[in-house]
RNA sequence: GGCGGUUUAGCUCAGCGGUAGAGCACUGGAAUCAUAAUCCAUUGGUCCGGGGUUCAAAUCCCUGAACCGCUACCA
């Protein structure tokens, strides 16, 4: 018999449950479902990551122990899973003894094997921040540059896991696996981390600063940090709480984890590593799948009207229908936009008009005529044959198609055969044939194929729709009980009729035709002798110098460009500049830059400086006049200023500013605030930047 | 900056060397068993731009643009 055990990741105990996990969990559910109905054994897990200091603050604020708090919030995801009709075989909580025992057993291991080593760190440690800074990452007062707050000296002895010594194996490992993470675009993605090198992980807090976790078995002094606490539930689940499936064979390793593409590095990296060293062999795939965008990403703002909480659709339009547009409208893999138009024109023509229309069509043509007790077929012509082959094949793609996961598709696919019943009914027009006894035979030919496959297709989308293809299926006197059930002739007519009302009923609601987008104008390149005009430079005033927590050379400063709100910029002026030189000093601001991530900090823009000296990477700020104001725009002299639009490094990079006679020239033109001259303290043909 | 991806009908996407496709939306018609549902037909495309390879390019190569992802002390 074939296995499938699919994972969702744990999800942290402290979230309020939302689309995201809803997506995952639905998306493992279905997956499942389809397996089962294809004759795999199947194991589904999900469960709760209940560890960390997260908790143990919430806890402490409310006044009751780690434990308790967790008893009482993990039941938000799991009665959010029951009420969605989730089908998972185990809930693990990663406080259970169980799961504890496993993740000390294995950090034992790899602690007796010698592939974890302590390590003293010394730094400056910010409680606040709970991390630690290098010295030259201060501010100014020798404080934590990010909440400002007086930092410690520490010295903290911390575990290691030698990731790094793994490098080289996880990297053939993917070699030889290109479909492990899916979709392939992501094991690109992991291809190029690894071609840097691959630090060892740190694997503990003290307990000092961090109480509620799991203990290291080799030092009590000390709990694991999340990784093989959270990660090692996958094993810990399939190997100490359920071994093997009912045949006998063991779970894991498992068939996919599902996970969504930011916890993408921990899957395909860390844990990897982590079973090489513990010798339990990998998971077959990781599936990683894309966002929901909602109400437009964030460009749709609450004004607008339109702010979708998805997980009300649950509740106003029933499990199944969401269910049904989560998996039906995202290619996984990539993102998508839940957006309530999409949802009611998707609800609307897939689900009402086409499934459960014709569901009712033939349930009241059942009833009607042959007093709701299903006729056999009489005989079988080419229009039947259309629709029997339509079906094998439609079972035999859903079959082919399930490895690849592509769910969006298969729906389709199943969705084909719903449609062309429809037809069949159109061409054999039933209801005429009801009008002439003599036809009896041919309306009970036409009613039987077209129930049976209803059937069929009710038993496909029951993966998707598990309720409503039930309530269905009882529709038509029948029930779904195995994968033989998934053949062409299971109906064998004399079958009694059910209760019946529309399945899925039409969402009576107005809908907007999709708009057209404007196209977006095609950008001609820049030329060089454009730029001098398209750029916005303004004169700008420093507000606030503060250091950039992860960078060395760079400061994050507060300007005030004339604009009402003070802009972020990150430069690279530590080396020039002390910080109080800094302050309030008037600069030159590149206002039309657009704006990218500097070591995680936004910087919105780039000030001018000409160079000092190359070797020390050292510079010296351009002046402008003393009278300038913040917002008052430099110019090149004789060059009017362009429609302002948005300009990249690699414009700019297309001129050359440089210094003459103390003043700022791009080739011959001078750079002018107000009519004086903008000037630079450095030598003369050095550049600016 | 480095690496990778995407760009196809109004919308969402498939096709990945051999006459441009699906679903939804639009327009017209048919039908009346059914949830104002269904069916048929029609409409709608410089397959992002430019160059090249080929008998043949949406598809392969080069180049430009826009957007996106990973990565990086370019500011």
């Amino acid at each position: 018999m074939k296995n499938f055990y699919v994972t969702t990741p744990i999800y942290y105990v402290n979230d309020a449950p939302h689309i995201g996990h809803s997506y995952t969990t639905v998306l493992a559910d279905i997956l499942t479902r389809f397996h089962k109905i294809l004759g795999y054994q199947t194991f589904f897990l999900t469960g709760t990551d209940e560890h960390g200091q997260k908790v143990q603050r919430a806890a402490e604020k409310r006044g009751v122990t780690p434990q308790e708090h967790v008893d009482e919030y993990y039941h938000r995801f799991e009665d959010l899973w029951k009420k969605m009709g989730i089908g998972n075989d185990f809930f693990i909580r990663t406080t259970m003894p169980e799961h504890k025992a496993f993740v000390q057993e294995c950090l034992q291991k790899l602690w007796d094997k010698g592939e974890i080593y302590s390590k003293e760190y010394e730094g400056w440690y910010s409680v606040g921040e709970e991390r630690f800074f290098g010295e030259d990452e201060l501010d100014e007062n020798k404080c934590d540059p990010i909440s400002h707050r007086p930092v410690e000296w520490l010295k903290e002895k911390n575990y290691f896991f030698k990731m790094g010594s793994y490098q080289q194996k996880l990297i053939d490992f993917l070699e030889s696996h290109k479909d492990w993470i899916v979709p392939d675009y992501r094991w690109n993605e992991i291809r190029g981390f690894l071609r840097q090198p691959l630090n060892d992980l740190c694997i503990s807090r003290p307990k000092a600063r961090l109480s509620w976790g799991i203990p290291l078995p080799f030092d009590t002094d000390y709990v694991t940090y999340v990784w093989f606490d959270a990660l090692l539930n996958y094993v810990s689940a399939s190997t100490a709480f359920h071994k093997t499936y009912a045949d006998g064979t063991p779970i894991w390793p498992a068939t996919y984890h599902l996970i969504g593409k930011d916890i993408l590095t921990t899957h395909s990296v860390y844990w990897p590593t982590m079973l090489m060293a513990l010798d339990i062999p990998l998971p077959q795939h990781i599936l990683a799948h894309g966002w929901w965008l909602v109400n437009g990403g964030e460009k749709m703002s609450k004004s607008a009207g339109n702010v979708v909480n998805p997980m009300d659709y649950m509740e106003k339009y029933g499990i199944d229908a969401f269910r049904y547009f989560l998996a039906r409208e995202m290619v996984v893999g990539q993102d998508a936009n839940f957006t309530h138009d999409a949802f009611v024109r998707r609800i609307n023509s897939d689900l009402a008009n086409d499934l459960g229309n014709v569901l009712n069509r033939v349930h009241r043509l059942v009833l009607n005529n042959f007093e709701g007790k299903l006729p056999a077929a009489t005989s079988i012509g080419d229009a039947e044959k259309e629709v029997i082959d339509l079906a094998n094949k439609v079972i035999a793609e859903i079959k082919e198609g399930l490895p690849q996961a592509r769910l969006s598709q298969s729906i389709e696919t199943i969705m084909q055969l719903v449609r062309s019943i429809n037809r069949y009914l159109e061409v054999k027009a039933p209801w005429k044939l009801a009008k002439d006894p003599s036809l009896k035979d041919e309306l009970a030919t036409v009613l039987y194929v077209s129930a049976e496959a209803v059937r069929l297709s009710l038993c496909l989308l029951w993966p998707v729709i598990p309720g409503k293809a039930e309530e269905g299926l009882a529709m038509i006197g029948c029930k779904f009980q195995s994968a033989d059930d998934l053949a062409w002739g299971i109906l064998k007519g004399g079958e009694a009729f059910g209760e019946g009302k529309p399945l899925f009923p039409r969402i009576e609601e107005e809908v907007k035709k999709p708009e057209a987008q404007p196209k977006p104008k095609q950008n001609k390149p820049l030329m060089a002798a454009d730029v001098p005009a398209a750029m916005d430079m303004r004169v700008a005033q420093i507000k606030e110098v503060a250091d950039h927590p992860d960078a060395t050379s760079l400061y994050v400063l507060k300007v005030d460009a004339g604009e009402g709100e003070l802009r972020t910029i990150c430069s690279g002026l530590k080396n020039s500049y002390k910080a109080e030189e800094l302050q309030n000093r008037k600069i030159l601001l590149f206002a039309n830059l657009k704006p990218s991530a500097l070591r995680g900090i936004m910087s919105q823009g780039m000030l001018f400086a000409g160079d000092l000296d190359n070797e020390a990477h050292t510079c010296r700020l351009v002046s402008v006049p003393e009278d300038a104001k913040p917002g008052d725009r430099a110019l090149f002299k004789g060059v009017a200023p362009n429609e302002p639009r948005e300009l990249k490094v690699k414009d700019f990079e297309k001129i050359a500013l440089s210094v003459k006679g103390g003043a700022v020239f791009c080739d011959t033109l001078a750079l002018e605030v107000n009519g004086k001259p903008v000037t630079c303290d450095v030598a003369d043909g050095n550049g600016v930047h």
